[in-house]
DNA sequence: CGAATTTCTTAATCTAGGTTATTTTTTTTA
DNA sequence: TAAAAAAAATAACCTAGATTAAGAAATTCG
């Protein structure tokens, strides 16, 4: 199996500029691993001490409230980051899930090599503080259309967000993704036509 | 007016070490602003050049939706940062509006400034990753919250994040932070004894 | 201090979206 | 390819929280 580093190299070059050198320094902290459709990469209460690239396929995670109802809070198509970041920065037990979609291949970046990379190379350090700052903002706007929008018109921003997975996802995990039941969700789609 | 960065330089020492020199470089990067009560600090549509460290008093950071009401992102009583981070990075109309709720006095780094410090100091670009990372996290957390929990739960969150606004806040504040109208949340203040 | 403004409370009524249950359709897997 | 499992649709009924309205209490500020 031939690890392809075309989509993160390519996500790189968007915020810094690496030589060839450091390029390969950078793509040799990197795992590659398969994960098939409904494999679990992460179970909520255990400790993530990595980070996700997805190269083909898409993940998803998600948390799962005292109802036994799952929250979705990021699909992760391909040239994504997915990751528990909270479990990641703090090492303790994680509340999200991650899982497959669908049969995918994601790079695998410990914490503790990103950690002597950021030491290492400082564009790579500069490369997460902006796709952090990115992720943030991000989910920012997330949280206000929340707050703000109707069931419909978060839809609608899921729509522009995702376009490519419209058609390929189940209904159920939109609906777990804008926040309703797939009940209501069957219904408003019914409405909106 | 003699500025005080003992709080700020506080907030740095939890995540990177700084010797004089370079805290003396790293404060000479700040302006001081007083903002009194009700004043406003950035107002929607405008593009928001800095992020501002509270010193002393507090601020809140909120968007307005069509319906006209307000929806608050974020308290921030001293110590704490606040920016339109999506206008800051996209150097585009931002979104949310910043204003006091009491007299308060910040600390104003511009983004231009803090980019040339990320290069000069290392060090300093590593602190807002970290804090960055730990901003995502929260957010994260509040999105979930808003996803799965009940509006006396979310009040719950409220009080354990920010125990020293309870009883200073007005709770019209509090309602459109945990997303309830002033009426319900009135009602709901009655029902809880 | 006192008038004006803002905030808070209470209560009746309304609605977006949830719940439960059943049937149909699609997907998975043996 | 058939049986089993999962997903989707439909419908009747339910509820958390919104809306509207009006009076009481607290703040603000001239």
């Amino acid at each position: 199996m031939t690890t392809n580093y075309r989509i993160i190299l390519n996500s790189i070059k968007k915020h810094v500029l690496l030589n060839e050198e450091e390029e390969a320094c950078f793509c040799s902290f990197f795992s590659q691993r398969k994960v098939k459709y409904k494999e679990t990469l992460l179970k909520e209460g255990e400790i993530a001490d990595a980070t996700f690239f997805v190269n083909e396929g898409c993940l998803r995670s998600y948390n799962i409230d005292e109802n036994g109802f799952e929250h979705i809070l990021q699909f992760a198509p391909s040239g994504w980051w997915i990751a528990d970041l909270y479990s990641v920065i703090s090492k303790r037990p994680g509340t999200l899930n991650i899982d497959a979609l669908e049969n995918s291949i994601v790079l695998v970046m410990l914490r503790s090599d990103q950690e002597r990379l950021f030491i290492e190379l400082p564009k790579i350090e500069r490369y997460f503080r902006i796709i952090t700052e990115n992720s943030l903002v991000s989910h920012r706007q997330r949280l206000i259309d929340n707050m703000s929008l109707s069931a419909p018109e978060r839809y609608e921003v899921f729509c522009k967000r995702y376009p490519e997975l419209i058609h390929t996802l189940p209904q159920k995990q939109i609906a777990a993704y804008i926040g309703v039941t797939p009940e209501f969700f069957s219904k408003m789609k019914s409405k909106m036509k």
